[in-house]
Order: structure tokens, then C-alpha cells, then sequence
RNA sequence: GGCCCCAUCGUCUAUCGGCUAGGACACGAGGUUCUCAUCCUUGUAAGAGGAGUUCGACUCUCCUUGGGGCUGCCA
């Protein structure tokens, strides 16, 4: 174990978007890939924005990503006393200086500020941006206290740090400034300064910036849509981070060991909804089977599916057929809806295409007939019977037909596994009915 | 406006002075196949512009342009 402390610091003020959950992606890749720490830091101090509904929001999409963190919650509001204390020397120590200020929003009263040198430079060696430096007198004075004599963000955050003995600062781009503020702060209280790594930012589609209002670039809704957290995980951590080998889909170890700071990427990246979706492709594929099939039952059952009476041997051979096909688990349910009841829909297209043609009517229950007479009804016999038929051309014409009266569409799983699926007095039945609804015009 | 940061295919990126600029997603074509999906093969597609350094610049320097961040009693 190293003296590595690393934290992840969101205020809740919004649901956590995909900018924030990747630093904290980072920060815990870093802490893991070390051996050191990963804390979770609440900085509430915005009494008027923070929420606890978004703490418990931020919680569960972290536990959802599999983010644990090593120490408890630190909450920021937790520590006022300690945040004042730093202020008192600062103040006595004429780092920091008392003053009559009227806020934007027109409020008068007396506020802490931080003194800033006036002249030199503030440097420090960003892990990813590399050397930084700013004159000081580019940077004014700023508030740490407010009128009403609760702590603001910049002391808070250094003196949280300072408690919680963080060694390394991984945060977001838009905290570069506030950095030269903060080593003067921790010079000031005489603390160590820890090394920063500045992450570039995530922006939309578009090119720009998400913000936190920006609703699709909440990580709950992603979840909700149908991604699998370790995709989504590992495509946030590709923006901005590789290997260097090619390699694009690794698993939570592989990321822990290699997992480099330096290699961390300074420019922007722009999230592309459709890798993201190959990804989850991807890990859909790789879901050991027994979870894929856990999840199939699952969502089944969910949706109102009677899914009862089924041996484990038949939901075995379902899952197989769907696993592969599968793109968002989330769309599980609607597709394969049609084994588990008669009333399916019927894709106008697919039946505009398949089944009305000439002599298909006839050809479904000269199919019925066949199949009711094969025992036991197999997926290799129900082929068979059909390449009889076929007589050596393609099977084409009798299985598109079949696969829309049996399914209501025109894709999804193999014909033959499909049927043995459904079982042969259920194919039957639906193979005379849609014959029938034909001849009726009702389909 | 001031200060700071950034710039390779449409997108994510490899390259750390030798490049016929590689990979992935997306898109196109072909193959396998009962559909779809998978899988395999394959195609289109990039170094913002201008100076300089160098035998040689995508790689180093400067300028321009473009983008972004910060400039709160938000974080």
C-alpha cells in the first residue's frame, strides 16, 4: 500500500453528469493502479444548491459504476469549524483581510478575503498539462468567507485536503485557475502542496461544453437506458486515456494496471453516443451467459411476460440465441416478447413483404401439417422437413413466411432454433392463424 | 477586454525528428447465412494556415486563425 490519497470531490448540486463521474473514474483508477486511497469527498458548502437528493443520486451511480471509495463520506459542511479555524490564521497571519462587499445579487456585508502576492510567479508541474505558471498579480484577491460567515469552496477545499492528507489533485480542467489560488492558500496554512492533474473536459455532440443542466449526460440515464456500467466505464475512460497498444476493450484489472496519469490526454474529447453503443455491443457479448440469462428472466418478468412453466434448459437455449443480437439489454423484453405471448405485434413492413404473396396462405398450413407430424419437434428436423420442400434451392421462400407468422418480424434469431423455442402445437396454431387472418384480410 | 490552455480522418486516437501517417467507431462494398446479429475480407477519409530551426518536420520554436477555461459572498 502507498501513501497515495486521492478524492473525489462533486457537489451536489445537479445529478452527476458524465464529466464529473469521469474524474472520479480517474481518481480511482489512480488510487487502485497505486495502491493508495480513493476518498469520497461531499463538498455541500453551496447551502442554497446542494441537495440531499442528488447526494443519493451521486452515491448510486457510483456504486453503480463500481466505484468504491476507502474512507467514509467526508462531508464537507462536517469540517466548517476547522475550515474557520484555517481562516482565523490567515487572518492573523494578514494573509487574509476582512472587508465591506456588495455581491452580485446586491447583498452588502462583511467578507474574508485571501491576500495574493502582488508580485512573482505561481508555478506548479500539472501531471497531464505539464508546467503551468501565472503571474501573481494576474490573480486577484477572492472571497473564502461570506457575509454570513459560512466557509466558501476555496478554503474549504484546501483545508478538506489538507485534513484528508491528499496527495494528488485529479479534477476537472475548469479548476486550472483556481489552482494557483489554492497552492498560495496551502503555503499560507504552511501545508504541503499535493500534485494536480488537470482532465480536459467532455463535450457534446455539437463541440461544446456539457453543462449541468445538459439532462442527457446524466450517468443515471444511461443506466436507464440500457447501458452496462462497465461499458460505459470503459468508454469514459478511452476518452482521454489509452493504453498506447491498440487495445480498446479492457477489463476493470487490465485498466488498474495500466492506467498512467501521464498518459492522460490534454485535449477535449468529444463523447460519440455511437461507440458508446458498440462498446455496450461489446460487453453485452462478453456477459458470462449466466448473467446475460439472469438478466433475460429479469427483464422478462418485469415487463409483464408470463414467464412461467419454462425450463432452465429452454431459457439456457433462448439466451443463446439472443445474447449475440443483443445490442441494450433494455431491449430484451420487446424482443422476444413473442415467445412468451399470443399477442405480439405484427411489423406492417414485414407482413407487406412476406406475407402477402400469392399461395402463402397455403404454404403456412401445408407447413403446419408438416411440422404437427414431426416428433420429437427439433430444430434440426423442422430444417430438415423444409429442405425437403425447398428441394435444394434456397429455403428462403418458405422460412421468411413462417418466421413472420410465428414472430410478427422479420429479424431476430435463428428460424429453426426459434420454432423448437416455441414449441410445435404453438407454431402450428400461429402458423394457421396468420393462413387464416390472410384469407379474412385482417393482418 | 485580461490571464491561462488546446489543435492528426466526421468522432476517439497512435506517432515522442525519418510517414507509403497506423488502429477503433461510424459509413460504403464483398463473403458466410433462413432473417437479423455475429464473424471474416475490404474501401473512402486526417496532420488549421504562415514563417523559422534542421539533411529531414505531424512531431521543436514563433506568429495567425479557430476552440475552450477562468475572470462570483458557485463549485
Amino acid at each position: 500500500m502507498s501513501d497515495i490519497r486521492v478524492r473525489f470531490a462533486p457537489s451536489p448540486t445537479g445529478k452527476v453528469h458524465i464529466g464529473n463521474i469521469r474524474a472520479a473514474i480517474y481518481n480511482w483508477l489512480y488510487a487502485r493502479h497505486t495502491g493508495g486511497r480513493f476518498l469520497l469527498r461531499v463538498e455541500d458548502t453551496d447551502l442554497e444548491r446542494s441537495t440531499p437528493e442528488a447526494i443519493r443520486v451521486l452515491i448510486d451511480c457510483m456504486k453503480w459504476l463500481g466505484l468504491d471509495w476507502d474512507e467514509e463520506v467526508f462531508y464537507q459542511t462536517g469540517n466548517v469549524k476547522r475550515h474557520l479555524e484555517c481562516v482565523d490564521k490567515l487572518l492573523a497571519s494578514g494573509r487574509a483581510y476582512k472587508v465591506e462587499k456588495t455581491s452580485r445579487d446586491g447583498k452588502t456585508g462583511t467578507v474574508t478575503m485571501f491576500r495574493m502576492p502582488k508580485e512573482g510567479v505561481i508555478e506548479f508541474d500539472d501531471i497531464v498539462k505539464g508546467k503551468m505558471s501565472k503571474k501573481a498579480e494576474d490573480v486577484q484577491d477572492f472571497a473564502i468567507v461570506r457575509s454570513d460567515g459560512s466557509p466558501i469552496f476555496h478554503i474549504a477545499n484546501v483545508v478538506d485536503d489538507i485534513d484528508q492528507r491528499v496527495t494528488h489533485v485529479i479534477r476537472g480542467d475548469d479548476h486550472v485557475e483556481n489552482t494557483f489560488k489554492h497552492i498560495e492558500i496551502f503555503k499560507a496554512l504552511g501545508a504541503p502542496v499535493p500534485r494536480y492533474a488537470h482532465l480536459s473536459m467532455i463535450v457534446n455532440q455539437q463541440g461544446k461544453p456539457y453543462s449541468k443542466r445538459d439532462g442527457a449526460a446524466f450517468v443515471g440515464e444511461f443506466r436507464d437506458q440500457g447501458y452496462l456500467p462497465d461499458a460505459l466505464f470503459n468508454y469514459l475512460l478511452l476518452l482521454g486515456w489509452n493504453p498506447g497498444d491498440g487495445r480498446e476493450v479492457l477489463s476493470r484489472e487490465e485498466m488498474v494496471e495500466l492506467f498512467d496519469l501521464e498518459k492522460v490526454h490534454v485535449t477535449a474529447a468529444r463523447f460519440d453516443i455511437k461507440k458508446l453503443a458498440w462498446m455496450n455491443g461489446e460487453y453485452v457479448k462478453r456477459m458470462p451467459e449466466a448473467d446475460f440469462l439472469r438478466e433475460l428472466r429479469e427483464r422478462a418478468a418485469s415487463a409483464g411476460l408470463d414467464v412461467s412453466g419454462r425450463a432452465d434448459g429452454w431459457w439456457k437455449a433462448l439466451a443463446g440465441q439472443l445474447q449475440i443480437r443483443t445490442k441494450f439489454l433494455s431491449d430484451m423484453p420487446g424482443n422476444c416478447a413473442f415467445f412468451f405471448t399470443e399477442d405480439f405485434a405484427f411489423d406492417p413492413k414485414a407482413v407487406e413483404k412476406r406475407l402477402k404473396k400469392e399461395g402463402v396462405p397455403e404454404l403456412l398450413e401445408d407447413l403446419a401439417d408438416r411440422f404437427e407430424k414431426i416428433e420429437p419437434f427439433t430444430a434440426a428436423a423442422g430444417e430438415e422437413s423444409v429442405k425437403e420442400l425447398s428441394a435444394g434451392q434456397g429455403m428462403g421462400p418458405w422460412v421468411h413466411p413462417v418466421r413472420v407468422a410465428v414472430s410478427g418480424r422479420m429479424e431476430g434469431p435463428g428460424l429453426f432454433e426459434m420454432l423448437e423455442l416455441l414449441g410445435k402445437d404453438v407454431v402450428a396454431r400461429r402458423l394457421r392463424s396468420a393462413a387464416a387472418r390472410l384469407r379474412a384480410g385482417t393482418l
